[in-house]
DNA sequence: TGATATTATCTCAGTAGTAAGATGTTCAAT
DNA sequence: ATTGAACATCTTACTACTGAGATAATATCA
């Protein structure tokens, strides 16, 4: 923590270093970012009565296949009674089905029924181009740019911050 | 682990078009990247006993003053109901409180208390710091890069998208 | 072989909000 | 003044989860 010892001013709040305002900065329109997008998207969801994990299952299972559920959870990032939940409704609905494990009595697979393959293989294609149409404020080559520092945020942020208490 | 390494369905998914590809990546990371900087964040906050919304709104009381309920709504965006909320909750805990408009009388303010201001002026820079190391992972020229492209990204998604369908 | 730790899922109480509508207030045009 | 639309906040019912702990099965190792 580098605290540097600048003279306290006192006028307004003592400004941050600049590179604290820089990252302060980022953080916003990180936010403000993913919200504005996040919020189309879930719109058209919303329509087709689906909560964004219940998607996020729904769409990992049709490109992955069936998982088990510690997969899916892990891939969608909920917590563990919240993969329960979530598979539990969506097999009500008759979207998903449990499956046995046969090397793993404790494990269950979460697979498509015929019904849910259907009707994620319906409702993909409009979601993937709700995506692009969101992100078209940038062209081809800015998202790419993007994608590239997003993913080096990303991966630095995911690891353990050094054990600085 | 070993279900079969062979393939799993021969139903390999349309690949989508390369713009589509291209917006569908950086959606993925968007919404990773995000994760794991509010992730460090919040356990920060958690520490402070402090949702994220309640220290949107301290911090954002400490930064322009007294705001009206409508205000600080829209800052932080969360609903109407969910101000009143988290202004009831903040007043328990002396905080915040309210205060006549006298200009309105539907209105009210809410504006930091000395214990309030205390509070955050005590633990925001501990916050600005925890955002500057989140945000460590790109340098500050990548990190203003990475807020011009969100900028544009972010409000190009906020506009409501053409009335077309 | 047990003893112990680990893992996978499930249960259930709790939480941080949202959505819709109620209430009281202001404003503009009669 | 009077009406009605627009507003700012509050109330209530609900929701989509989370977190902690329970249960059962598997892995590790003395």
């Amino acid at each position: 923590m580098t605290t540097t010892a600048t003279a306290p001013q006192a006028t307004r709040r003592k400004a941050p270093e600049p590179a604290t305002a820089t990252a302060l900065k980022l953080f916003v329109v990180l936010a403000r970012a993913q919200r504005a997008i996040t919020e189309r998207i879930n719109a058209s969801l919303v329509e087709k009565g689906l909560t964004e994990a219940e998607f996020a299952i729904l769409e990992a299972l049709y490109h992955k296949g069936p998982l088990l559920l510690g997969e899916v959870q892990r891939k969608i990032l909920v917590s563990s009674g919240g993969i329960t939940f979530l598979v539990d409704r969506l097999a009500e609905r008759g979207l998903v089905e449990r499956q046995m494990c046969p090397s793993d009595r404790r494990a269950r697979y979460a697979a498509l029924t015929k019904k849910g393959e259907a009707l994620i293989g319906q409702i993909f294609p409009a979601h993937a181009e709700a995506i692009r149409e969101a992100m078209s404020g940038l062209s081809r080559a800015e998202q790419k740019q993007a994608t590239e520092l997003l993913k080096q945020l990303g991966l630095a942020a995911a690891i353990r911050k050094p054990a600085a208490e």
